[in-house]
DNA sequence: TACAAAATCACCCGAAAGTATGAATGTGTT
DNA sequence: AACACATTCATACTTTCGGGTGATTTTGTA
């Protein structure tokens, strides 16, 4: 069993309540022997120690429950992404070769470009591609220079504008 | 107030307390004419009574105590097909509101993310915003987590596919 | 009013991005 | 062969990002 834990914590709640209960029977054979309990008074002293006796167990209870029990339902993902215009003759979207030429943007840079406006670092980039880091790092550098930007998010904001990407 | 509910839940198992009070001292009572209670015993009797009315209470708070059960409702982001690239003239876009809603996106979350679509570093977004650089830090850091995304370039490409920037 | 959510800001630290410089290897052109 | 250019990679360094934590204030709502 694995269960020390939840065992101590309860003895030791245990051992709380063993002891109000001795200081509370003490109280009470005190009170019994202050006032001479008569017959009459039996059913008062009876009932404060019923009701004394529930409001601890009540403590105890609330004390010992376990907090609570939180049920988290988690929904799969789902991608409803349209039809990638992939080998679609009447693709929605042609490169724009005049801006290419005119920012004497390379093939090499131009997929790179590309492969930064879907969200990869530099370093998924140089996976995809299978060169090293320091690799895309120069492409981008130089990317950078030759769109006159400073970012990549500058970057591809601008190639969005000029229909180098999607 | 709009308690009345929770009052009449309460009310419910108090009547039942106490009528299983009443059943618990007139048994007590009929115990006590049958077994001629005498002061050795009484220890055990208060003894008894303190044993029963703690397990009473301990049930009673059981019964009371609401299940708690928070249900916590994970639903991962689903895309949706982008509305319409038809040829607008005049209103070129209008931003997703489902999709904010499904994110959990606040306002200013929002102009952080617009402001980060168009290629700003997180420093000209503050000084757009006018406050504080790690202001903008916590905006996009908690922006990142609620659209599931490490980077501000997948962010923006995300929120374009979920027609939340332009 | 009291509570929850939003917005603001700070600090630390590590990871990623970006800059600068240099260099080796192809590749097509003249 | 000589040249320009693209591609690859490296090292060193600076800046920006992003994660984590915690705190305060504002604000809308029950």
């Amino acid at each position: 069993m694995n269960m020390p834990i939840r065992l101590k914590a309860i003895s030791k709640h245990t051992l709380w309540y063993g002891a109000a209960l001795a200081v509370l029977l003490f109280l009470m054979k005190w009170l019994e022997l202050r006032y001479l309990i008569i017959d009459n008074a039996m059913d008062i002293y009876i009932g404060a120690i019923a009701l004394i006796f529930t409001a601890l167990g009540i403590w105890l209870a609330l004390k010992l429950v376990k907090p609570k029990t939180e049920t988290i339902v988690v929904e799969k993902e789902v991608y409803i992404e349209k039809p990638v215009p992939l080998a679609q003759p009447n693709s929605s979207f042609a490169i724009n070769e005049n801006s290419l030429e005119k920012l004497g943007i390379s093939n090499r840079e131009l997929e790179v470009l590309i492969l930064m406006a879907t969200g990869l670092s530099n370093q998924e980039i140089a996976a995809h591609l299978f060169v090293s880091l320091n690799t895309i790092k120069t492409h981008s550098s130089n990317l950078f220079s030759k769109m006159d930007v400073k970012r990549r998010t500058q970057a591809v904001d601008k190639a969005r504008k000029l229909g180098l990407v999607p």
